[in-house]
DNA sequence: CTCAGTGACACT
DNA sequence: GTGTCACTGAGA
């Protein structure tokens, strides 16, 4: 009935299963480990990757393997990291293989581009949108229909009636364009001694081929970017594979042409607005060793790379690089764990580190270059504290005297001008003059924001909208309502009173028409296209602007007491970043930062430019609060659309935590105080959901552990004890959680 | 009695 | 993640 022995195929599916399932592997079927397979599953076939091939005596009752894809294997290392992300996060094994395998299988058949041109005369009916539409089409250039929809800023049926017309007509494209061949001698910068140090560094670390950490910390405007391209230049001169990884919003054309300067040709670009086809083609590119450069979101930690020599996380430092939905990972994190499977080369880039990246670099357990000052002498902006206690702004006005000044003889040289203020909407706060009724959220602790464009009160943590009423719904007061605090929207009413020929432009993550405007947008205000821009913290991160003199800071104690313990952290960070967004081309730059508590801290740090200082006050308060990254933390977000039910599961929790066998190598601690050798302890229970977000009341358990306790295995061992979810409650685990609520 | 909507469950 | 099955409540 059954041969003696036959092979057997362990086969990861990327769905939420964690182990490899078996299947037979026909006679005929050639398969190796890696290989990518097609297997039924239930009903339907489904992808799956080859974890193990092994004999076994019969294999018989196993469904057998329905085909191999003629794609290239996912390599030993690749598996090996799949498996390792998926033990580190708790997740299973087939949710972070699907991370990895998507891509190929996503792409819809190359079907050919068409872009639209200019052929006949204008349409006999002139509008606005058509006219935009032309313009657009300015020059004879070609484009496809839905960017061309998109720059004109009108609908797709403007463009169909105008081709219907005969104005427009459609034209075949070429394929779109792929990754060229980088060349490491195309143009290298003349970099200064402190620089060519450093890159001389960072290419042995490269040319070692094994793995290493290294932080490069360096000023804004210290040649970061050119000093890492030499470790690029390394990579590529060794015929092997980069991955560079950037925070979404800094992936625009201003970084990938900066590459293309120095190399001659743009890396293959890897995030959320890269086509399906174009992801299929970059995955195999990488697979088979052809794409040599890679520049991504976090997202491409996950690509197949043949032979990574070199990864570089630029501003390491991002909150972005934290994923927070699926499978929850920690780019950087990862990235130094892909590093050390795949025997690469990892570079830590930023100018504010994180406290962790500079703690291992002090520990020497990563290396530790710092670029100390700007390249080409352009000196950092003076920065001058503004004390709101002593130099207010006039009432309902949020920009002091001091700066008003500033601001005016800076747009009178005719240069830019950036005001920083961490607040999208209106105004932070609304309450009724009459009877002082504040408009709380109905589902969280928060207060409502007013969006005046949106005439709406829309609460920032759980994204609740509703209509702005003109009535008081305690009082019934009429026109009582008043708005409490500025945000970014009013600061600009501000702006047009006071300068109202400036050109001005706010960015903010509420931007409208979504990250490709916003990115073009941002690329046009670094050309000069407006004269002040105001904005929250996306206009921190890593972009050039060269005409910028000036920055000002509304308001710079937004976000230091917001009971996050790394809310310091994050204050100093951004508002580094943010004043060094000054004066990149070497001209003259001046930073003033508003403040009610000049004598923080955060403040004090920044205006002494003692970045050290900070650093080392910030790791005492760490270590003796056992947080990462001398300690490690893990959240357990539990939700159920029932707050009873979501609540008990909680509980339910804590109780399996506290039944575990009594282990001395994994005591529960008493609640409090610090957890001593390697015990673990949990802080909680969350009393109160921490916030109803799409009508799920949340819950959240913290746990604080040493930094070498057995984080992963207590949790594994409290949720296989807890009673099974139901109810429709969930379980999400966050190991070392970058946020707080 | 049917049918859409919801949740629990299994998937080799 | 997704398809199936059982169960629920609204409507003919």
């Amino acid at each position: 009935m059954s041969k003696a022995a036959s092979r057997i195929a362990e086969v990861l599916v990327p769905v939420a299963i964690d182990q490899a399932y078996s299947y037979r592997v026909p006679e005929d079927l050639d398969l190796e480990a890696g290989d990518l397979v097609e297997v039924p599953l239930g009903t339907r076939d489904t992808v799956g990757a080859v974890w193990e091939i092994r004999t076994g005596a019969s294999g018989s009752n196993l469904k057998a393997v329905a085909a191999r894809y003629a794609l290239p294997p996912l390599d030993a290392s690749l598996r090996a990291f799949i498996d390792w992300v998926a033990r580190w996060t708790l997740s299973p094994a087939g949710m972070v293989l699907r991370m990895s395998v998507k891509a190929p299988f996503n792409a819809v058949p190359e079907q050919p581009r068409v872009g639209l041109i200019r052929v006949g005369p204008p349409p006999a009916r002139m509008t606005p949108a058509r006219a935009r539409v032309l313009a657009a089409l300015e020059g004879g250039l070609a484009l496809q229909k839905r960017a061309l929809v998109e720059l004109a800023g009108c609908s797709a049926s403007v463009v169909d009636a105008l081709a219907d017309e005969g104005t427009l007509a459609t034209v075949a494209l070429p394929p779109e364009s792929f990754a060229q061949p980088c060349d490491p001698a195309f143009s290298k910068p003349r970099l200064e001694a402190e620089q060519e140090r450093a890159a001389e560094a960072l290419a042995k670390t490269v040319e070692a081929r094994e793995f290493s950490v290294t932080l490069l910390e360096g000023v804004t405007g210290s040649g970061k970017t050119e000093v890492y391209f030499e470790a690029v230049a390394a990579a590529l001169r060794a015929g092997r594979q980069t991955l560079i990884l950037l925070p979404e919003i800094a992936l625009t054309a201003q970084f990938l042409d900066r590459f293309a300067a120095r190399f001659g040709a743009r890396p293959a670009a890897w995030h959320s607005s890269v086509s399906p086809r174009q992801r299929a083609r970059i995955w195999e590119g990488v697979a088979n060793g052809d794409v040599k450069v890679v520049a991504g979101a976090r997202s491409a930690l996950f690509l197949p790379f043949a032979d990574l020599a070199v990864l570089i996380v630029d501003e390491e430092h991002d909150a972005a690089y934290k994923q927070e939905d699926g499978v929850c990972y920690h780019a950087r994190d990862m990235g130094v764990v892909r590093g050390q499977i795949d025997k690469a080369a990892v570079v830590l880039v930023s100018a504010t580190p994180s406290i962790e990246s500079r703690v291992n670099a002090e520990q020497g357990r990563y290396g530790h270059l710092k670029l100390p000052t700007r390249f080409g002498g352009g000196r950092l902006p003076a920065i001058e504290a503004i004390d709101l206690r002593r130099e207010a702004a006039p009432r309902g006005k949020w920009i002091s005297p001091r700066l008003v000044a500033a601001i005016s003889e800076t747009l009178g040289a005719g240069e830019q001008v950036l005001l920083f203020l961490n607040r999208r909407g209106y105004a932070p706060l609304t309450l009724c003059r009459a009877c002082g009724h504040r408009f709380q959220c109905p589902n969280c602790t928060a207060w409502l924001v007013e969006h005046r464009f949106r005439r709406a009160l829309v609460c920032h943590h759980c994204g609740h909208i509703e209509r702005r009423p003109d009535v008081c719904p305690e009082c019934e007061a009429v026109d009582a309502l008043a708005a409490c605090g500025p945000g970014v929207e009013r600061l600009a009413e501000e702006v047009a009173e006071l300068w109202p020929r400036a050109r001005m432009l706010v960015l903010s993550s509420d931007f409208p028409g979504g990250t490709e405007r916003l990115r073009q947008e941002i690329e046009d205000v670094a050309k000069g296209a407006c004269d002040i821009v105001i904005g929250t913290q996306l206009v921190a991160k890593g972009h050039n602007f060269p005409l910028l003199s000036l920055v000002g800071v509304i308001d710079a104690d937004v976000g230091l007491s917001t009971g996050d313990p790394r809310a310091a952290e994050r204050t100093f960070q951004i508002l580094q970043q943010v004043t060094g967004r000054a004066g990149r081309s070497g001209r003259a730059s001046r930073a003033f930062v508003q403040t009610w508590q000049p004598e923080h801290p955060v403040i004090r740090a920044l205006l002494s430019g003692e970045a050290e200082r900070f650093y080392s006050e910030e790791s005492e308060q760490r270590r003796g609060a056992g947080l990462p990254p001398f300690g490690r933390l893990a959240a357990l977000i539990v939700s159920g659309k029932d707050r009873a039910s979501a609540e008990a599961h909680a509980r339910a929790l804590i109780r399996a935590a506290h039944a575990l066998p009594p282990n001395p190598k994994r005591r529960l601690a008493a609640l409090g105080g610090l957890p001593r050798d390697d015990e673990i302890s949990l802080l909680g229970p969350a009393e109160a959901p921490i916030a109803v977000i799409r009508g799920r009341h949340r819950f959240r358990l913290l746990l604080r552990a040493p930094r070498n306790a057995d984080l992963q295995g207590f949790l594994r061992a409290m949720l296989a004890t807890a009673p099974p979810e139901r109810g429709g409650v969930r379980v999400a685990v966050d190991v070392d959680p970058q946020n707080f609520m």
